[in-house]
DNA sequence: CGTGTTTGACCGGCGC
DNA sequence: GCGCCGGTCAAACACG
């Protein structure tokens, strides 16, 4: 085992940090794939701002990164989608005891089961109102439902809830989850965020914020909670893929090179893609594969300053490259 | 005034 | 059927 990580020369252990603050254990790369709810979990580590550490750049790119500069949602979900087509799991050991589901470091992926896996029939949204936001865009919500405008009868208690009777769940987007080792609850991702709730979290002291994108139809959503076992760690959960730019990448180049130097700043997709080459996924993506690191339990990490995921039109390259990343450990879990 | 946050209420799914 | 809970809404509020 050590030997084996010895030899590899993408020793997990190279990926940390030398003060290493916050690495609690064997860092964890999860996939949670659910017909229903597709979503995916990754881990990384984000360096507290104020570490001296997070001001040099990684020499390894984040698995953000690697989402923004050559896969998009639609490919990683595709990708998940071949090649995780059961339903398994990969128990988590992040959280050590391997609490129970709903307040473990896994929350997310328990959270997502709550959405849709618990029945596999509902391999759809929960949410028709939101699925409206999705077809209709923008003006959506109040004038698709408008039970208020329309009809007050029993508004009061209905004010969303006069919403038409067959609401034609639509499937979930993606939903990737990130485990980040930040002191900073909402991570900096060079997009928009509006908070449009906050809710306290069973058996969490730590409340789960949500945000949307505030750019107009575009329907990404996101979640952001605090692991409780371990409050260092923010579990950010994106749902949804954006179909505008990074306003960060907008802003010119310069300030997305910032961003990503930045070490509370989530670099936009474009940002990264323009800083960092895809030939450099290229050895992370090979060794992620390597297969002497199955004894690691499907652990993988991620060292990067940056996260965030988001789609970069698309890049069937990568695509394969996912792809086979995505076997591998599919496949170390399946045996 | 525009934009974002806070917060209580509501809705719908699910388990019992 | 009821209660729990995650997710969302939207009014009120804060801020630049």
């Amino acid at each position: 085992m050590s030997d084996d990580k010895n030899n590899d020369p993408f020793n997990y252990n190279h990926f940390y940090t030398p003060d290493n603050i916050g690495v609690v254990s064997p860092p964890e790369f999860r996939f949670f794939d659910d017909d229903s709810t597709n979503l995916s979990m990754f881990t990384h580590h984000q360096q507290a701002p104020h570490n001296p550490q997070a001001l040099n750049p990684s020499p390894f790119m984040s698995f953000t990164g690697c989402l923004r500069s050559s896969v998009d949602y639609n490919t990683l979900s595709r990708a998940f989608d071949l090649s995780c087509s059961s339903s398994e799991v990969i128990t988590p050991n992040l959280d050590e005891g391997g609490s129970s589901k709903k307040c473990s470091i896994t929350e997310p992926a328990a959270t997502a089961s709550e959405n849709g896996p618990l029945s596999p029939n509902s391999s759809v949204s929960s949410s028709s109102k939101e699925a409206a936001v999705e077809e209709d865009g923008d003006n959506s919500k109040k004038d698709e439902d408008d039970p208020k405008t329309t009809c007050n009868d029993d508004d009061d208690k209905s004010k969303k809830g006069n919403k038409p009777k067959k609401k034609e769940k639509r499937p979930r987007e993606p939903r990737f989850a990130f485990l980040t080792k930040s002191e900073i609850d909402h991570l900096e991702d060079g997009y928009r965020w509006r908070k449009y709730g906050q809710k306290a979290v069973k058996n969490s002291p730590y409340p789960r914020s949500y945000y949307r994108c505030t750019t107009q139809k575009c329907t990404v959503k996101k979640r952001v909670e605090r692991s409780f076992q371990d409050p260092s760690i923010v579990i950010t959960t994106y749902e949804g893929q954006h179909n505008h730019e990074c306003p960060a990448n907008l802003r010119g180049n310069a300030a997305a090179a910032a961003a990503i130097l930045s070490p509370s700043f989530f670099a936009s997709p474009s940002a990264i893609g323009t800083t960092f080459p895809h030939n450099l996924l290229l050895p992370q993506f090979l060794q992620m594969r390597n297969p002497s690191r199955a004894n690691s339990s499907n652990s993988m990490m991620f060292y990067p300053q940056t996260l965030a995921p988001q789609q970069q039109q698309f890049q069937p390259p990568d695509h394969g490259l996912l792809h086979d990343m995505l076997n591998s450990v599919v496949q170390k879990k399946e045996p």
